[in-house]
DNA sequence: ATCCAGGCTCCTG
DNA sequence: CAGGAGCATGGA
């Protein structure tokens, strides 16, 4: 029933700083996360079940269970999640601004949402709203089109696969408080031929490029998706607002940063923009600057 | 009430 | 390329 699996991160590696960001983040609404542990449900090859990781001795101990239970795809999810085998950062030269959070959250991975219809529904419903908010969008949207999986006396949500959306109309959505506009970005999302799997074998000004010809996808929700989607180490959403405003802050501005400053700034910090992008969004969350 | 929040589209200079 | 109007939503 239940089959587990250790792996050893590659060294640093801070679980601890990783679940206080899935804890705190608006976007964890199908996972069960605490001090020690992640849970989340998946759609299996063979069905549904649960994968599980927590904190052993020299990384993680990964294990499933459910019916459908396969401990690959398990695993493989939960290597994408925490990006257990992604390079860390260099410390940039020239920028003792991010050279000091690089030292600060060393051993902090970018923390990703596998299934890119998910990261891409997510940032559309993040569009232009406080995350507060757009959480509980995600919420009620799993709740409604999703599939609750019980398992152990508990209720996981699995996240409503493409299929499912093709055909929801903004009326529908209107009453869960989705937007009109974005009620007809997801499904145009849902409807698209794009094949968003295998976006992740592309570089990242292809992706942008494919991504931006769907109604809806900006610039910031494509270069999201390869950030938080993909885990892509160089990536960054330079238009967001939070960043534009911890920029400027910790750059001393004295105001938010224009998206252009933003791009300009942070090319010190290349090949590791993704990395600078996400340690922000973390402090900002953390209320760490 | 007014401004803002992890934008996008479409339109001007 | 830069900037802005209009859009749509709830929260502070």
């Amino acid at each position: 029933m239940t089959t587990t699996h250790h792996v050893a991160a590659t060294a640093p590696f801070r679980l601890d700083l990783a679940l206080r960001y899935l804890a705190t983040s608006p976007s964890t609404v199908a996972e069960v996360v605490d001090e020690r542990s992640y849970e989340r449900a998946l759609r299996g090859r063979r069905g549904p079940f649960v994968v599980r990781a927590e904190a052993a001795e020299d990384g993680l101990r990964v294990s499933v269970r459910g019916s459908g239970a396969d401990l690959e795809e398990g695993f493989d999810w939960i290597q994408r999640v925490f990006s257990l085998q992604a390079p860390l950062p260099e410390p940039p030269v020239g920028d003792p601004v991010m050279a000091e959070r690089i030292a600060r959250y060393l051993g902090l991975r970018i923390l990703t949402i596998p299934d890119p219809f998910e990261a891409l529904v997510w940032a559309i419903l993040g569009q232009q709203i406080n995350i507060a908010f757009a959480a509980r969008l995600k919420r009620v949207l799993i709740e409604a089109y999703g599939d609750p999986l019980e398992l152990d006396g508990r209720v996981y949500w699995l996240f409503p696969p493409a299929e499912r959306l093709v055909d929801v109309t903004p009326e529908e959505l209107r009453p869960l408080q989705i937007s009109r506009q974005k009620a007809i970005y997801i499904r145009e999302l849902a409807r698209s031929e794009l094949d968003l799997a295998a976006l992740r074998r592309l570089p990242d000004d292809e992706v942008v490029e494919r991504l931006v010809e769907l109604k809806g996808i900006g610039r910031w929700t494509a270069e999201y998706l390869l950030l938080r989607g993909f885990g892509r180490t160089d990536a960054i959403p330079a238009g967001d607002m939070g960043l534009r405003q911890i920029v400027g802050r910790l750059y001393g501005l004295d105001r938010n940063a224009s998206e252009a400053e933003v791009r300009s700034l942070a090319e010190a910090w290349a090949p590791w923009r993704g990395y600078g992008a996400f340690y922000l969004w973390f402090a900002l969350q953390q209320r760490d600057f």
